[in-house]
DNA sequence: AATGAATGAGTATTCATTCAT
DNA sequence: TATGAATGAATACTCATTCAT
């Protein structure tokens, strides 16, 4: 199995430093073999091809999100607080990783049509995660009996990624994870009064 | 004023439909010039280079989106009235033109970094709108007074815009402005009961 | 219509002189198009792709051949004066330009199956003149009335390529045109007495 | 000696099949080995490079063929009836071996112009062999005396050679021995009467 | 003897932009 | 104004060969 060598890991970090240092466009294979310290050629014993560095990369790295944030909602009680370790591991998880977060919310979206379903493929099972907590949420009482699970996943996910898109665009500057007890609280109470 | 002389909307349209019909990447210069019915030189006495195509069709057509919402805002008397006017015309305007909304929604998205943030330039315009209705919600204590403007207008935009991309990428499928009032719903109240 | 514009042509001589001076696997568009006098992209506003050259090369180069193979046999009375015509004129052409005798007795030849059919598509022009050339003969009584005009076809066109390919292998030492008489001779009577 | 070790042969009867069925340019030395059940690296304890197992191939092969050949004639009275067994056993050996035939007709010519100089030397001990009959029928009277060696022997070759190219060309779909007796008689008595 | 993971050189083609007419 | 022929920079991928085991 390739995905356990250690060059498979090591040519997809290789990948998260070279697109966040130089962009999805400039990031050639042969950079990407360069700071792995690998030929160019090794890089096709473990990769279909360019496009498939990509999306293992995402695959990877995805996991590895999910994973960690379901482990850390796993103990909680009420739907709420599972959404605020959500919000709160996403912020933290890629406060902790610049280049991750340049490559995940700038440099990935980039890519074709072709590839960015691939990668929608891989976001489902972290939207089934938010769904997840949802319908816990509705069934606990502790959400609106008469919420639209794909609306209500769409605000969350959709407020988390434009929060962390303008977070990296301006640089990286202010301090992402102090934002999510007040991301949690608009996705809870909205608004409103 | 080249702005003004017809070839120079005619080019951004070509532009839209090409953009639209083949996909960023398969939007090459001479297409979108067949399409218009010029020469492929007549582009570049109107447009600097194609990045300048893709800033000036964002802006013409982002112009024609904020000016008819302020128009469709201006008579409202509440700050949740017009939120719910902005939401509904987002939905509606994107809903009658397909074309526009895939290639803003997918295709745009496919830009460089430098062109992304040249579109943020422009997008600033509808945020400071978004920005104005919640000041007048917090002024007539119809929003909470702790509200983070910058976080609840992440939200807003985040929730209309993951909405659209959802219904873009889903084909448009379901209806979009049917959903206005269940967003608007979820903005104003949140999750919770 | 490209083929009739002087940079096709000076495409497809720039091709014979850099496949003849460097062989078909060193022969590079980039040569070709600097032999030329063009840019490496000009070779596209005149041609498909590198295989289309090549064809166009082999058609250009063969056309003529058939064609002043036709007027000068258009006179003769004999059908195997016309034989003798074809094997002079095919020898004389060739001998005359030494860089499309190499290209197409040893270079083109390394040309993958796809690209040999299409050559071999182009070759049945000659192979059909020929063909004519053995009918008259047997019709005129001058050939044998039982011949096989496939395998005299293979026979003369066998000889007449075997004698060519030979004649290049060995550097183009010795005079082509002069041997044209002993093979037809060769041709019209074989070995015995 | 390593010509005589098992893996030799089987290393070249590998080579022969993944030639014939994959081509010549997409016969990689991966291919070669996988087929032959060995490791790419003992390909070069056999062989010094790809080009040897090649001209090997060619060599085994021809040798083999050269060897009945001259068993079948040896025999025979005259040099007609010779020239017969040469044709006829040349035709039935590639006829019986449809791979060998594809890779000595089409895909072995692919090869470059070095290659194939190595190849014509292999060759030269068939030429002979041609030449050798082509003495005895004029020193026996049976043949011109005026023939001219060379030329002779490039008309037998190149006849025969055009002959199985062309049944292999048309995927080997006519009786190629069946043949045998009427390339004799065009090769004695040639087209004439 | 045998293995097979690693190497790294080499090239056709696209397309935004220019400029002579 | 308008044209469109010409330009030329830039890059993923293959595969023969090696060598540590």
């Amino acid at each position: 199995m390739k995905r356990n060598k250690p060059k498979f890991r090591q040519i997809i970090d290789a990948a998260v430093v070279v697109i966040a240092e130089n962009g999805y466009h400039q990031a050639q294979v042969s950079k990407i073999a360069k700071q792995a310290g690998v030929a160019d050629g090794t890089i096709y014993l473990y990769f279909k091809n360019k496009e498939d560095i990509l999306i293992s990369l995402f695959q990877e790295k995805m996991g590895v999100f999910i994973e960690i944030i379901e482990e850390k909602i796993e103990g909680k009680d009420s739907a709420a607080e599972k959404l605020l370790m959500l919000v709160e591991n996403h912020f933290k998880l890629l406060s902790e990783d610049h280049h991750l977060a340049i490559v995940t919310q700038l440099e990935l979206r980039q890519s074709n049509k072709e590839l960015r379903l691939k990668i929608n493929e891989v976001l489902k099972g972290y939207l089934m995660l938010i769904d997840r907590i949802l319908i816990e949420g509705i069934e606990k009482g502790e959400f609106s009996g008469s919420l639209d699970i794909r609306l209500a996943r769409q605000m969350i996910f959709g407020t988390i990624d434009e929060t962390v898109t303008s977070w990296v665009m301006n640089d990286l500057k202010f301090d992402l994870p102090s934002q999510a007890e007040k991301v949690h609280r608009l996705l809870i109470c909205g608004c409103g009064k």
